[in-house]
DNA sequence: TGTACATCAGTGAACGCGCGTTCACTGATGTAC
DNA sequence: TGTACATCAGTGAACGCGCGTTCACTGATGTAC
């Protein structure tokens, strides 16, 4: 027994809107928007249809940007599972950029389109990578101004990331890249140690 | 005696078309690009008036970004002429954050559009920007990785305007913002006075 | 100084396009009896 | 187990829109004589 609003008609054809989504930021080679004629054309499906999951195109576009936030949570999460010293938050710091650079389309629907404040899904997952951001960071500075340190770490990141995107910064294999972002974010890093007067063991 | 391309039919039109582009993207609410026969019609002139002075869309709006780079040129400049210390810097992070506050819509026509490698105009212009911000850095740490140390601060920067302009930091006054960008970059610049051995005074 | 002419900036109609969204529909599905 | 029916996912025609770009044009300008 299929569960519902699994295999009507189509089966699952939100689902099957998003998988659609995906592919085509995948693809994605110029700037153009996601739309949602080609989004049904994709899925293989009436321009229509997409009517019957999603009240408007902004409603789509919210729901693949959540999607989105979910996979880069993943990543995040996946480079490594509990940061606790500089290095590891940096290996997260890489891991943050190489997704950007992966999956360039997608990460601009994800920030540059307006964020749709009613889209709970969206806003939870933003959330959700806010909140992890800040809990690893505390973790790893405990004695830091975790809230300010994760803006300027997220920051950071976020900056290289667009600044690569864009070809700003010509890091050209993914290897160079990381190095760049290691070597900054470390940077940083490094100054929160020696500022927040803490323990240290050199000293 | 006008100057040449100055004062035909319309007076120098092509200057009026970027007027009216930057218009147009300080009003702009929501998040749709600058169209061509938009511009035209704000310059009060025929929607294909334009191709007299522009090839085609692309090179009017990258004109509109060398536009912008110009300006943040300049603001960065007007936030301290010639930044040598930590504390310059910051001022000028601060300007660049600000700017892209204050023009966010031209802020992402110059960063998001795709990079036009054959406006040389627009190239000479992020050029300029990049060679202001590496020199000025060198000047501040005569001893770090300028190179580094550059790429940081603006990735640094050039991630907490995107964040701000997304809404994603709930920084709600300027002000709020400035403090918020002064602490991140002194943070980042604090970490350099340290790693890169360099005669300090209170040391 | 006056006239004839060449230049070329700006016009306006037209093209084909893809878009978001509406609407009445149709037809497969699951369910009640 | 078999039939009648209600539900509702997906259809396809249609709307009005703004877009980029083309084309033959027109009419103001500067210039040559």
């Amino acid at each position: 027994m299929p569960k519902p609003g699994d295999s009507y008609h189509h089966g699952d054809l939100r689902a099957a809107c998003l998988r659609a989504a995906r592919e085509l930021l995948e693809e994605e080679n110029g700037s153009a928007g996601l739309s949602l004629r080609a989004v049904a054309r994709r899925a293989g499906v009436s321009a229509t249809a997409p009517y019957r999951h999603y009240a408007d195109r902004d409603a789509l576009v919210s729901a693949v940007a959540a999607v989105g936030y979910r996979e880069l949570a993943a990543k995040l999460a996946e480079a490594h599972p509990a940061p606790s010293t500089p290095e590891d938050l940096a290996a997260v710091a890489v891991a943050y950029v190489r997704f950007a650079l992966d999956h360039p389309a997608l990460f601009r629907t994800m920030f540059v389109e307006p964020c749709d404040a009613t889209s709970e899904e969206r806003v939870a997952a933003v959330a959700a990578i806010a909140e992890y951001l800040t809990e690893n960071v505390r973790r790893a500075f405990p004695n830091g101004d975790a809230e300010a340190l994760c803006t300027a770490v997220w920051a950071l990141v976020h900056g290289l990331a667009f600044l690569h995107m864009d070809g700003r910064l010509d890091a050209i294999s993914p290897d160079a890249v990381a190095v760049n972002v290691r070597s900054a974010v470390s940077a940083l890093f490094a100054a929160t140690a020696t500022s927040v007067s803490r323990p240290s063991v050199e000293n």
